[in-house]
DNA sequence: GCATTCGTTGGAAGCGCTTCCAATTCCGCT
DNA sequence: AGCGGAATTGGAAGCGCTTCCAACGAATGC
């Protein structure tokens, strides 16, 4: 039953052709008789001949293999969200264009991460990188697979990573506006904000997105009363209460991400306050939770799919293109706002 | 810069020996004198060699590739924790043994689904395969995947699967049972339990190791409402009022899985009650959302990253002794209960 | 009508590695 | 000293594919 499988000279014997004509035909070469193709599909067919991937690259020197870069210390639920949707997305686009996609994780804090996925790179011999955050910020990284024959492309990498490699991401600035235009368009005008990682460039994005909403509508900084988070659920508990104490007056909580939203809901109800008769709460990401927490969030849907399958897409071009590294190109995804139940018009007594 | 990789001749080359020589020292073969080893080690070292694996592969017949094969049409998020868990471990072990893990889906709906499988499995030439649910559960691909050399392991495979290849998961029967002892330990008498899909394995074990620890408390299964439900966040909002009408006395809710569990706790919210005082509700899988959601869920912790783990280490061992199939074992990890804030004492007031 | 191209085709040379097999060396023994 | 076998080692044959290059006939140019 395991017979040997069929090779691409047993479709040329087939076809009574030779091994070079049929792998003209299988990879799409030109000067071949239109009949000739077809006696060669034929055979192919009959044969259920499948290209030896391996011995393709031998020769050839694509491997037509995608790596995917994630971080092995990130195991809480917010990246096993953000990660699946990114892979999903790959996944699909790879599927699509022939590509095979292996995954390989590293380190975060480790001090030879870099090493260890250069190491990865000439290992598998991948024709293209997908790296998410935070390797997608690693300078240092990117600046050792310069040299390297490999198409790279950086989910939301930050300013200087932009500079080195291709990207794809949404435009944070303008999802935090938009975000913040609801909330005013709202009523709210005293706000409370629980900013992301310090140095993270989408959180600072968000940070000023949101300034420039409120100060298109006339309000100025002096109406938010913000504090420094770091994405998690945690952070969120933990920095809701002081916000709540010290901002009086506050009737929307703007949070960077919706982990640190939810966190704050759950702070907000331990207070005894109701969201969002009391205080509205908008989140970023739109993760999962968010729409089964209660009150469902209103945030900002980051379409990770389409961030992962542009990626690949871009990697494709490039390899297909076989031309040497175009200059970085960051490429801006759609976003959309999610509007949900925790932020309502702001209360008369609150203003 | 990017001067031709070193091959295996200027290792050999360099130290002076044969091909063949480096050959054997790279792949830990016998017969070597240790200074010779030490030498090609050395010149390795110096010359940054590292082994083309397609073209090990291409005289060797090994890939080191394996392949991990999931649902593309389910983007929810009760999965990608699931896979994201399962793929973590499963990476781990990769790195760890030296091999590659690529990742493939499925539109588990599809009628060709198992051909698309299958001929990923030829087109990659993949040594090993991971199939988790619920591939891991169609006979009729694991069947076709017999002939084929390719080492097989299913995550929570079916029974009629459990006779066809490997498996891993964990003891559901007795998951289940452990939990219900807990519940009945705080002295609930009268349940109501929100079912899995029918037929799913899993499902119906929990079920049968909730009935087996009634059992054995001397509670029939007339102390019982329970409904079908499909593991959904939606399933859980829409069955319960119904088990709550239907069952008056009730004082403890289980549920299969803990997105029907978050459901179940959203419709109690509504109907005005409260958890755990008036009902006690478990789940099932420990998902992040049941630690995030107020009241924190007391629930089943499955240990994915290391049945995700297990399953490669399997295939591995059997790769590895390039034996020919192994008879099918399947093999359970260790659960644990994880005790939350969910469920509490029965009051004496609705016993 | 003959030389020159162009479109097609097959032969053959590797791509970098494993592994069979024959050759060589090194032992312990007789 | 001489012999057999075990331990080492290198030569060489592929693994299945791409691609360069020469060869061929047909179509074009003058």
């Amino acid at each position: 039953m395991p017979a040997r499988k069929p090779t691409i000279d047993d479709v040329a014997a087939l076809s009574g052709v030779g091994r070079a004509t049929v792998s003209r035909v299988l990879n799409g070469g030109p000067n071949v008789r239109d009949e000739v193709r077809a006696r060669v599909l034929e055979a192919v067919e009959k044969l259920q001949y499948k290209v030896n991937m391996q011995a393709r690259f031998l020769a050839g020197g694509r491997t037509q293999v995608l790596g995917l870069i994630y971080a092995s210390d990130l195991d809480s639920e917010p990246n096993s969200f953000y990660h699946s949707g990114l892979e999903l997305g790959a996944l699909r686009a790879c599927t699509e264009f022939g590509f095979q996609l292996v995954m390989h994780t590293a380190n975060q804090h480790s001090l030879t991460r870099a090493t260890r996925i250069i190491e990865f790179v000439d290992q598998s011999r991948c024709d293209g990188l997908i790296l998410t955050p935070p390797f997608s910020d690693d300078t240092d990284l990117l600046e050792q697979l310069q040299g390297r024959n490999v198409a790279v492309v950086c989910i939301s990498p930050g300013e200087a990573a932009q500079k080195l490699a291709s990207g794809v991401g949404i435009d944070d600035e303008v999802a935090a506006y938009e975000l913040t235009r609801h909330l005013v368009g709202l009523g709210h005008r005293r706000f409370g904000f629980l900013k992301g990682l310090q140095g993270h460039l989408s959180a600072e994005q968000r940070y000023s997105g949101f300034l420039r909403a409120l100060a298109q509508a006339g309000i100025g900084e002096d109406a938010v009363v913000a504090a420094r988070g770091n994405f998690t659920f945690k952070s969120g508990i933990e920095l809701t209460p002081g916000l709540l104490k010290d901002g009086q007056g506050i009737t929307a909580l703007v949070c960077a991400n919706d982990d640190m939203a939810v966190g704050a809901l759950f702070s907000i109800h331990k207070m005894g306050l109701n969201v969002p008769r009391d205080l509205s709460v908008v989140g970023f990401d739109d993760t999962p939770v968010s729409e089964i927490i209660w009150p469902p969030l209103t945030t900002v849907h980051q379409p990770l799919k389409a961030m992962g399958y542009r990626a690949v897409q871009m990697i494709v071009e490039r390899v297909k293109t076989g031309g040497s590294a175009p200059p970085p190109r960051f490429e801006a995804i759609a976003h959309r706002v999610v509007i949900r139940e925790s932020a309502a018009a702001s209360q008369p007594a609150h203003v």
